[in-house]
DNA sequence: TTGAAAGCGCTAACAT
DNA sequence: ATGTTAGCGCTTTCAA
């Protein structure tokens, strides 16, 4: 134990035994003599011994790290998602490699940074995929799965919410709610999740005969949102239902609508959010939206990862997560208090999503 | 480049050179001619070659990973450090390694657990350090710093708001205001930084003669803040003044006064948190809070890691940031607009602090 | 069950 | 400036 680091070769002297037979006692699964294992442990434990892990990943070939990557913490859903993968994968026993990235940046500089790392997996978050980057991943052999993203390219995983029926759940509720004049904010354009919601509630409009819709862009800013919501408002026939692309931006667009607009919500404009984060049920907003169930979404992304890691499947899985719509305060709701979709009860589907989601 | 697994033997065998040679080329400060860095540099290019983090690692002694523990990311502060946090490390090439705990919970285990990766520093958030933890991080020689926390043991780094003077400006403009009968909501007992705030903020008050307080805990969760302040303020005499230890449970004791309870804040009573999180300035809340320049403290919390790891200082600085008092609406302002403390003006404290944050 | 020996991919003396 | 050699701390055949 020269100075500081206590290596197996200290632990096998003490104990007089060789470095292997330490390094089965900390070997799962390893064949050791109950005798040596006591020996070996009571050296460990006096010399305060624990095999070193970069040396462990060094000659097995894998980290037990994960590389989670993330744009941006100022939407609470992100900080509420990195905390369950955090909890999640530590509970497997795997670390997590925190990196951050300009959602809309390139981060082709930092998927080398990554993978000079020798992580066993990345989940991506808030963050752009590009073909290139895919396959990066592919050719080095590491499994990747997107998080609230999807690629075209079917050969990567990813856990979204069902993000379609989300939305066309909305446009049934603010339908339902009597609303004429619809008006969107959009997310950044280049994400699939935008695309989905916004494409599904757009349709279902449509399918309803509506012709009054307007789009602006929030970019999932809070600023972005927020100048959105001045241009909608401020319009000569303005909308009367607003769908966010996020609750993130709801609620500043229900910030701008009622304080420096004057507007009352839901009397004047009903505004509905996605991701059901915390605020959105604190009483000074109660905002209507869609549930993204996070702890699910975290639990889908590190056991698709794992199934890949340690059980050596395929991937190319596209799990989505269904989330209920929850319905408070700031959308105007249906008179009769009743509305079906599809057949069910709309304002009970707690039960039906929650039996998928074990599916 | 048999399959997979590109390493330096690979692109010293393309380029006609020894390992060393294309380790010196990955090296800064190496001396290489720049004829084999030219053909190095090619080989590498055609093969993807980049040097594999964990193998310098454990040669060096250095894994270029920092640890950071955190215990909750519901209070928004504890994301944003986060996320100023990795960018910092990154920028420093750093790699930062996320590691969670419950916020009261041991973390003696997990201490075990960032040992082992052989980190080269580690910061610790929103986490109770025990003196035995402070040990083992020195016997393995590993910088330690504490972010919005302290220890008795000054040893120790940490890097703080000027929390003391925080409260103490709070507890002039709440006596300016007018204010009579004050109350605090506590965080945790055990930080540090709750200490120091409710300490500094019951002396000041005591100074000024007033004897009208009382004190509830909130334990940093909305939850506890919520019930900290229903009892408060259903007593029969409530307070007119309450001051929050972050601006987390600030809001939810807003919430709770204006929609459960009916009152009107400034006017029946005033709030004031610690914190400045983004949420406060929102025009639901304008909340009148004590800034933590986030991005500052976790500069200076990398900064002060970086003296260690690389400089080689000793350690055992305690940091304390100053941050200004952000008057929002939250809280009834003094009739004559201007309060001085120690002699500054109050208003307008924004250029000495930015000063005194430089030094 | 155990120890000896080889090797994970890299860097750093040392020699040339 | 470059190659040779040794070694970081661990696991893992392979023999015994």
């Amino acid at each position: 134990m020269s100075r500081g680091v206590i290596t197996s070769a200290d632990v096998a002297l003490r104990a007089g035994v060789s470095r292997s037979a330490v390094s089965r006692c900390f070997t799962p699964g390893a064949s050791v003599s109950s005798k040596t294992r006591g020996r070996v442990m009571e050296a460990a434990q006096a010399l305060g011994y624990r095999p070193n892990a970069i040396a462990r990943s060094l000659n097995k070939g894998r980290s037990r790290m994960i590389a989670v990557v993330l744009g941006y913490m100022d939407n609470p859903f992100y900080p509420a998602m990195l905390e369950r993968l955090a909890a999640r994968l530590q509970a497997c026993g795997y670390r997590l490699l925190l990196f951050t990235a300009k959602p809309d940046g390139s981060c082709d500089e930092l998927f080398s940074e990554i993978l000079v790392y020798q992580v066993d997996g990345i989940i991506l978050g808030s963050i752009l995929l590009t073909s290139a980057l895919a396959q990066r991943c592919r050719a080095a052999r590491i499994p990747l799965v997107l998080v609230n993203r999807t690629t075209d390219d079917r050969v990567v995983s990813s856990v979204t919410a069902d993000n379609r029926n989300g939305a066309r759940a909305v446009a049934d509720f603010l339908l339902a709610g009597g609303h004429k004049r619809f008006a969107y904010v959009a997310g950044l354009a280049s994400s699939s999740t935008n695309h989905d919601r916004e494409t599904a509630f757009r349709k279902r409009l449509t399918e309803a005969g509506v012709s009054a819709f307007i789009r602006e862009e929030g970019a999932y800013t809070r600023e972005g949102a927020q100048d959105a919501a001045r241009r909608l408002l401020q319009r000569p026939r303005p909308p009367d239902a607003i769908f966010c692309a996020n609750d993130h931006m709801a609620l500043a667009v229900m910030d701008v609508a009622r304080f420096e607009l004057g507007l009352r919500v839901p009397e004047d404009v009903s505004i509905v959010g996605y991701d059901d984060v915390a605020s959105a049920a604190w009483p000074s907003y109660r905002l209507t939206t869609v549930e993204q169930p996070v702890d699910v979404m975290a639990q889908a992304a590190v056991d698709s990862l794992m199934g890949r890691i340690e059980g050596g499947q395929r991937g190319g899985e596209q799990v989505r997560i269904p989330g209920e719509l929850v319905v408070r305060d700031s959308a105007r709701r249906p008179a009769s208090g009743i509305v079906t979709v599809d057949g069910q009860d709309l304002w009970r589907p707690r039960e039906r999503m929650k039996a998928r989601a074990k599916a």
